[in-house]
DNA sequence: GTTGCGCATGATGTGTACAACATAAGCTGC
DNA sequence: GCAGCTTATGTTGTACACATCATGCGCAAC
C-alpha cells in the first residue's frame, strides 16, 4: 500500500507566506516526517551538508529548520559530532503521555468546530485506509495513519495554543510505537488502530465532540498502558 | 527598587552545556525578557545587527535566538522590513489564556515535587518583594514579580513538558498586563498582585498543592476577566 | 500641485570560507 | 605488543560578503 500521501501538507500554509517561509514549513515537516517514520532513528547522525546538498540549499536555511527540531526534542547538534537524533527515555515519555491525556478531553471544551461533512469524510477515508492496512499489514503503514488520524483530532479545536502544544506532544512520542515492534505486533496494532478510527468516526458522525474527546484519551491511555507493559 | 535581580538565571544551565548552547540560552532570556517588559513594545523594529554588536557576537548565532522568539510567537521576521515585536489580539489571548487555565491544577496531579523549606522561603521572598512594590508601585516591577511568581509556580511540578508549555503560553501574554496601564491601575493591580502571592505563600508553606494548583487558576481567570473587561 | 517613476537605503535571507572541536586511525617510542 | 601521542578527517559553530526585498525620499513630467 501507498499511505505516503496521507502525510502531504500536514501544516498548512499563510495566505502571505514568505519563499522562505514556505520553504522553512516544506523542510520541516519532510525532515519531521522522517524522523517520525524512523527513516532517521534514535542515535542516527545527520550531516548538515548532506542535507542541505539534498535539498538543494545551503547550510544555513537548512540549520534553522534543525534548529527548531531541536527545539521539539527531536534532534541534538554536538559540536565536532554531528546532528543526532535523540531517543526517549521511560520516564519523559511517561510525562508526555500524562499531560497529552489530560488534552485530550480539552478538544470539545475549548473553541470546538462545527463537524462538517468534510470532517466526516475525512474519518471515513482514513477509516477505510486503515481496513486496508490491516489486509496489508506495515509497521510504516501503521504510523503514518497513525499521524494523519492525530492531525484529524487536532484540527477539530480552534484553539491554536492547544493544536500547536498537543502536536508538539504528539510527535515527541509518535516514533516509540515502531521501535522493537515484531511482526505479529504489527498485525495486532493495525487490527487495533482501526478499531480505535472506527469509534473516531462514530463519534464524529453524530457531532458529539465530547465523546470523541474522551475516546481519545482512552486510548492515549490505553496505549500508555501497553508501552509500560513492553517496558516492563 | 530594584527587582531586576529576580529575573536572573530563570533558566537553568545543564551540567554539560556547550559554550554555544550557554550563549544561546543567555541572549534567548534576556531578548525575552526585553519584550516581556516593553522595553521592545509591540511593534517596534528590531535590528539584527545592532543586537549582534551590542551582545558582541556575529548575526549568525543571534538569529538563532530571533527565530526560537520568532517560533514562540514573540517576533517575526519580514524581508526587507526587519524583525518586529509581534503583538497578540483578543481572540488569541483569549485561547492562550483558556489553555493556562486549564493547566494550571495539572501543577498538583502530573508529577509534583514536595514542598520544601527553599521552596517556602522563595514565596516568602515574593510577598515581601511585593509587599515593598507596593508602597513604591511601577509598572515594571509588577512585572518583574509576575514573571518571577510564574518561575516559582512552574517549577512546583517535575513534568518537563508541562513546565515548558506553561512557560511558553505565560510568555505569549505576559507583556498584555502592562500595555495601556494608568498610575491608578497600577497600584491596584500591585495590591491584588500581593493578595495574590499571600495566597501561594499559605498554600506552599501547608504543603497542598492541588491548593496551591487552584488558586492560580483562580487567579488566571480572574486576570482574564479583567482584561475583557477593560478591551470593552 | 500632484502623481508616478527611480534610486538610495537599510533590512533580512543565503551562500561560503574558516574556526573550534571530537573522534578514530596511524605512527612512534618503549 | 602496547601505550600514548599525533594527525587526518569530518562535524557543527561563527563570521562575513553578497543577494533579495520593502520602503521612503527626491525629482521630473504633467
Amino acid at each position: 500500500m501507498d499511505q505516503e500521501i496521507l502525510l502531504q501538507h500536514i501544516s498548512k500554509e499563510d495566505s502571505n507566506e514568505s519563499p522562505a517561509g514556505r520553504r522553512f514549513r516544506q523542510l520541516h515537516e519532510e525532515i519531521r516526517s522522517r524522523i517520525s517514520l524512523l527513516d532517521y532513528p534514535p542515535g542516527m547522525r545527520l550531516s548538515e551538508e548532506a542535507l542541505a546538498e539534498e535539498f538543494g540549499v545551503s547550510r544555513t536555511p537548512l540549520r534553522r529548520v534543525l534548529w527548531q527540531l531541536q527545539a521539539e526534542g527531536l534532534l541534538k547538534s554536538v559540536q565536532g559530532v554531528g546532528t543526532l537524533v535523540t531517543d526517549i527515555d521511560m520516564a519523559a515519555l511517561y510525562h508526555v503521555y500524562q499531560l497529552r491525556m489530560e488534552l485530550s478531553p480539552l478538544l470539545a471544551r475549548l473553541s470546538p468546530r462545527k463537524v462538517t461533512p468534510d470532517d466526516i469524510a475525512r474519518f471515513d477515508m482514513l477509516y477505510a485506509n486503515c481496513l486496508a492496512l490491516v489486509d496489508d499489514p506495515s509497521a510504516r503503514g501503521y504510523s503514518i495513519i497513525n499521524i494523519a488520524t492525530f492531525h484529524a483530532l487536532a484540527d477539530m479545536t480552534t484553539n491554536e495554543p492547544l493544536r500547536d502544544t498537543m502536536e508538539r506532544l504528539f510527535y515527541q512520542t509518535a516514533r516509540i510505537w515502531l521501535k522493537s515492534l515484531t511482526d505479529q505486533d504489527v498485525r495486532r496494532e493495525c487490527k487495533s488502530l482501526s478499531r480505535e478510527i472506527r469509534d473516531y468516526r462514530d463519534a464524529v458522525r453524530l457531532g458529539d465532540l465530547d465523546a470523541l474527546g474522551h475516546i481519545w484519551r482512552a486510548h492515549t491511555s490505553s496505549s500508555m498502558t501497553r508501552l509500560q507493559q513492553k517496558a516492563t
